[in-house]
DNA sequence: CAGAATACCTGCGGGC
DNA sequence: TGCCCGCAGGTATTCT
């Protein structure tokens, strides 16, 4: 389910409820996500206030005294705040119980998603320590990106969502930056002009601004943070929209894999040229 | 070393 | 109706 966006909706989402709460008792029912839940996580967060809740790529990071709770969802998971103890479904795996008396549920059918807890600076977790920057900071800029690609002959859309270069882009926000910024996913980053790396940038920038703004893209199994039905509302350009014609141009929009993902993207619009 | 392939899961929709 | 296939928003690990 989630890019950057959702999950950076996701945090906003559950952000009021367990701010500055304490947790009251932890229930792991189903501990196997991509690693196990840590066993001991009910001991480990009992009585323990949430001090902040950070987003960092698509980790959303739970500090607390003691250390912090690293959250990935993953392809399909999901956190939703339930305000009174609803019974648990098939794929429910967590239940954090607060003090005052909201429950913090991790939902995920598909258990790509995380749970982790490290008592160490999260930015040192080796999961975190080697992410590229953050898309909506001024680190992340057509230069930055120019310098990064000089040395690769990668393609396009996969040198974005590889987290090692910038963080937060998956497959659905690749492809819409690419089409904003008239660029053939298929491109070799090398080839890219200074330009183009400008124009990229600020295409990801924009959809990311946009998707955050309208609350997540969301898809079929999408919920926001209170359990609602997700958005529907960005309309995106390219993604799902294989066969039918380019809203710039009316071109027929081809699909192609690449690195086994769905690629979407209008031939003449973002056919191999530089600028 | 970079880059590609594989693996981890469940659920759903389409074709037969 | 039911079975089989391919596909789904991610990414760590293994391979070439």
């Amino acid at each position: 389910m989630p890019e950057l966006p959702e999950v950076e909706t996701t945090k906003l989402g559950i952000v009021p409820h367990i701010h500055h709460n304490v947790v009251d008792k932890v229930i792991i029912r189903h501990p196997r996500l991509r690693w196990p839940i840590p066993k001991n996580l009910d001991a480990t967060l009992k009585n323990q206030r949430v001090n902040n809740i950070l987003r960092r790529g698509k980790y959303i990071l739970i500090n607390f005294p003691k250390g912090t709770l690293l959250i990935h969802l993953g392809m399909s998971g999901r956190l939703k705040i339930l305000s009174e103890n609803i019974p648990p479904q098939k794929h429910d795996h967590v239940d954090i119980l607060f003090t005052n008396h909201k429950i913090l549920r991790f939902t995920d059918p598909r258990r790509f998603g995380a749970i982790l807890w490290t008592s160490d600076n999260p930015c040192e977790h080796v999961l975190l320590k080697n992410l590229g920057p953050e898309p909506l900071s001024a680190k992340f800029s057509g230069n930055f990106l120019f310098q990064k690609t000089r040395n690769s002959k990668i393609a396009a859309k996969k040198f974005l969502m590889d987290s090692k270069n910038v963080v937060g882009v998956g497959n659905i926000y690749a492809a819409e930056a690419l089409f904003l910024a008239g660029i053939h996913p298929e491109l070799s980053v090398n080839q890219l002009t200074l330009v183009q790396c400008n124009k990229l940038v600020t295409a990801i920038k924009k959809v990311l601004k946009m998707a955050i703004k309208k609350g997540g893209t969301t898809l079929k199994d999408f919920s926001n943070s209170n359990g609602e039905p997700g958005y529907f509302s960005l309309k995106l350009k390219v993604y799902g929209r294989q066969k039918l014609p380019c809203f710039k141009c009316k071109t027929i929009l081809e699909n192609r894999r690449l690195g086994q993902r769905a690629t979407v993207f209008c031939p003449k619009c973002q056919a191999f040229k530089k600028y």
